[in-house]
DNA sequence: TGGAGAGAGCTTTTT
DNA sequence: GCTCTCTCCA
């Protein structure tokens, strides 16, 4: 009990004790805010009696909020049979719409719209309203309903204040937008936070039943919060005022999601009578990461400062590694890795990035040396296409007004209802105002003329079929359930008739899917559930601790540590990223985000950056600048590792001169590009001149994944050779022979 | 209607 | 390099 308190310091006790009133924890990273927050809520529950379902915890990602509920459950040891709520923003809401939607006039079996429902959604609004040309993208338009959600802008207010054109066009797409929403039974992720807002505002009594119930709230990563999360959180916490906030100003960098500082910073105005705490002692980094981390994050004019050391040592000086291009940066920070992991194979590493794109050449290095590792984030189990359709048969099973899970499986796998026949009754729906399904009842009903009659057959079987799965739903368990959409709808049979590895494959993510469906069975969850789930768990690959190699974006980094992190891709355009060089503020982002990158790092930091940097595969950018974060650390605080590149011999005599970013840079400039590859580390591939002989054009390969495929072209020799082949369904695949393993048909 | 093949455009970051 | 979209043909 009191060794819970033994392993806090004076401020962090501090905030574990005060436990009535707003307090607000505004500190540095690793100073162990989020340990604060763990630690009280299992304070409150042991030392001050308080039932865990009294506690409410919210985090932004799932990973948190696992991270957390594991560690409460630890300090608990058991002793306690429920654990607190501790949920993200959006699965918190979605459990509140669940019980009490229909208050707003929708049904509680909603269905949550994904993105690419979203994008479906926006196409048939602007068809509906004739503005598809005007769509210069669905994406873009799908942004900026967004940010007019998170701002809590409703369409008629942004029809009331749109004065040209354009703005009128955008606020019509969403009103229609909203109507085909609301029409299908469904919300899309702002909907979530936004409704559960608008849900307490209208029915006051649901507000305060969740305010008596939720006595003590927290709130992790404060500074991230939007406007609709704000308002959230003060409507949960009117009532009783006992709010723990934590954040960092520095750490804020989802400000382009609508993200809003000022909550953070006028906390003490909205809860008069707020203690502050700060926590000034990071636990985390060793002096040179955290002196690093701080001087590039001083360099932001709009920020107020504030004091962190550590106890941790001076540690290693920051690594700095430029690679020629991409390839060779990969297969530098795989042999530091294969060093890292010789010396102590427990330590844990990060392998951070700006964006997503540039995950697959850092996995393909890690692969290629036989390292293991994890993605985090990118594509997920559930975003697998295969999967999508699965759940999408299920979604239309639960909701018959989803239109959008409709628009994706009704032709597919193919019973002959082509893009005519959908179009005819979409424009039927948008006629008389119905759904998907309505408009396809309609059309057998009345049998309209336009359609064919084999169309008409198609559409009756489907119905049919739908109809069925609907029951099916009822009467089975999750797992027969799945399996009954999957029989039924002739899929697994699809591709089964596809006799190729890849769908092989996809039968085998259906099974994964069944068997998820069974396993959610046994804990006894619904298929709204279900779904649900499989809706809000989109990095579904989620953090795993035990994992010894890790890669993923920096945003989706934020909060954790690992003891080596290589931070890649330090170049100017790529990070500072092009798109926010002419904002200041959003640059200042960028430079928030490099702090909370490099402050992951326990022992060790290594930034990489690339001369030359190809974009979507072809035009490769000519010489690239490295970013100027590099050059917003101290000299002194870097250790340059290019010169391990060369013999000892050459970096006694350079290793002077090449102890400064601009020194590195000279230092190639005069040496040129040949360099060589250490002789411990691995073999950085060079291309050959082209002799091809063993991969004739025309000829016939089988590949372990893609199956059979025609040669296009080959260039190099040996196990170095690069055959392209054409494999039908996939298209035009690059294969290095040594790794790819080629069979000659 | 649907498959294959070719071409265009695209990527910042996430719940 | 990848994916969505268009076009052509059975
Ligand atoms: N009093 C303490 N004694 C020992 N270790 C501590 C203490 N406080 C925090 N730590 C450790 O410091 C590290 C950082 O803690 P935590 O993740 O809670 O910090 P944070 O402020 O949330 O970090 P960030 O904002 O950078 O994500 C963790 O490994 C944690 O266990």
């Amino acid at each position: 009990m009191n060794s819970l308190l033994e392993q806090l310091n004076a401020q962090q006790r501090a905030a574990v004790e005060h436990t009535d009133g707003p307090l607000l924890i505004l500190a540095g990273a690793g100073s162990g805010k989020t340990r604060v927050i763990t630690y009280r809520i299992a304070y409150l529950i042991e030392v001050c009696g308080i039932p865990p379902e009294n506690i409410l915890a919210v985090t932004f990602t799932n990973k948190a909020a696992g991270q957390m509920r594991d560690r409460v459950a630890a300090l608990l040891e058991g002793r306690v049979g429920r654990l607190p709520h501790i949920s993200t923003f959006h699965s918190f809401c979605v459990s509140v719409l669940r019980r009490h939607i229909e208050r707003l006039g929708y049904s509680r079996d909603f269905t949550i719209y994904d993105e690419d429902d979203q994008q479906r959604a926006v196409k048939v609004a602007g068809q509906e309203l004739g503005l598809s040309d005007w769509i210069s993208s669905p994406r873009s338009v799908l942004a900026r309903i967004s940010a007019a959600k998170n701002r809590g802008v409703s369409p008629e207010k942004m029809r009331d204040s749109a004065y040209d054109p354009a703005a009128r066009n955008l606020a019509a797409l969403f009103e229609r937008y909203e109507s085909k929403l609301r029409q299908s039974n469904a919300l899309d992720f702002d909907d979530l936070l936004l409704k559960t807002v608008v849900l307490f505002d209208d029915a006051p009594d649901v507000a305060e039943e969740y305010n008596r119930r939720f006595r003590y709230v927290m709130v992790d990563e404060y500074q991230d919060t939007n406007r609709v999360q704000y308002r959230l959180i003060r409507q949960l916490t009117h009532a009783q005022q006992n709010i723990c906030a934590v954040g960092d100003e520095d750490q804020s960098i989802y400000r382009w999601r609508g993200a809003d500082i000022e909550n953070i910073l006028n906390f003490d105005q909205d809860y008069p009578g707020t203690i502050m705490i700060r926590l000034e002692q990071n636990y985390r980094s060793t002096q040179m990461i955290l002196d690093a981390a701080t001087a590039v994050v001083s360099h932001n004019i709009a920020r107020k400062g504030k004091s962190l050391r550590t106890d941790r040592g001076a540690g290693l000086r920051v690594g700095l590694y430029e690679a020629r291009n991409a390839d060779e940066e990969g297969w530098f920070v795989a042999s530091e890795i294969t060093k890292t992991l010789g010396e102590d194979s427990l330590k844990s590493v990060g392998v951070l990035f700006r964006t997503n794109a540039q995950s697959r050449t850092l996995e393909e290095a890690l692969r290629r040396n036989r390292i293991e590792y994890r993605v985090v984030g990118g594509t997920s189990f559930y975003d697998r296409s295969e999967i999508k359709d699965a759940l999408a048969y299920a979604r239309l099973a639960n909701n018959l007004r989803d239109s959008s899970a409709m628009q994706r499986i009704i032709n597919t796998p193919p019973r002959g209802i082509g893009q005519t026949t959908i179009d005819q009754l979409l424009a039927l729906a948008a006629e008389r105002e119905l759904t998907l399904w309505e408009a396809l009842e309609q059309a057998l009903a009345t049998g309209a003329q336009t359609l064919s009659n084999r169309a008409l057959k198609a559409l009756d079987d489907f119905r049919i079929m739908m109809t069925g799965l609907a029951r099916d739903r009822e009467t089975h368990s999750l797992s027969e359930f799945f399996r009954a959409v999957l029989d039924h709808t002739r899929y697994i049979e699809m591709l089964d008739a596809e006799n190729t590895p890849a769908a092989e494959n996809r039968i085998e993510n259906l099974r994964e899917l069944v068997n998820a469906a069974a396993e959610a069975e046994e804990r006894g969850e619904r298929l709204s559930e279900f779904l649900d789930h499989a809706a809000l768990v989109s990095d579904a690959d989620s953090y795993d601790e035990r994992a010894r190699v890790t890669l993923m974006t920096l945003h989706s980094a934020k909060g954790l540590e690992f003891s080596v992190v290589f931070l890649a891709g330090m170049e100017e355009g790529l990070f500072p990223h092009k798109l926010s060089a002419d904002d200041n503020a959003a640059l200042e982002e960028e430079r928030r985000l490099c702090y909370v990158g490099m402050t992951r790092a326990r022992d060790r930091l290594v930034l990489t950056w690339v001369r030359e940097r190809r974009f979507y595969g072809r035009q490769s950018q000519e010489g690239t600048t490295p970013s100027r974060f590099l050059s917003e650390i101290p000299h002194e605080l870097i250790e340059p590792l290019n010169v391990t590149m060369f013999s000892s011999k050459a970096r006694t005599s350079w290793g002077s001169a090449v102890n400064s970013v601009e020194g590195v840079e000279r230092f190639f400039s005069q040496r040129g590009r040949d360099l060589k590859p250490s002789s411990s580390g691995p073999v950085i591939p060079r291309s050959q001149p082209a002799t091809p002989v063993r991969w004739r054009q025309g000829s016939k390969v089988r590949h372990p994944k893609y199956g059979i495929g025609t040669v296009l072209d080959s260039e190099g020799v040996g196990e170095d050779t690069k055959v392209t082949v054409s494999f039908p369904g996939y298209g035009r695949k690059k294969l290095v022979e040594r790794y790819a393993s080629l069979e000659k048909v």
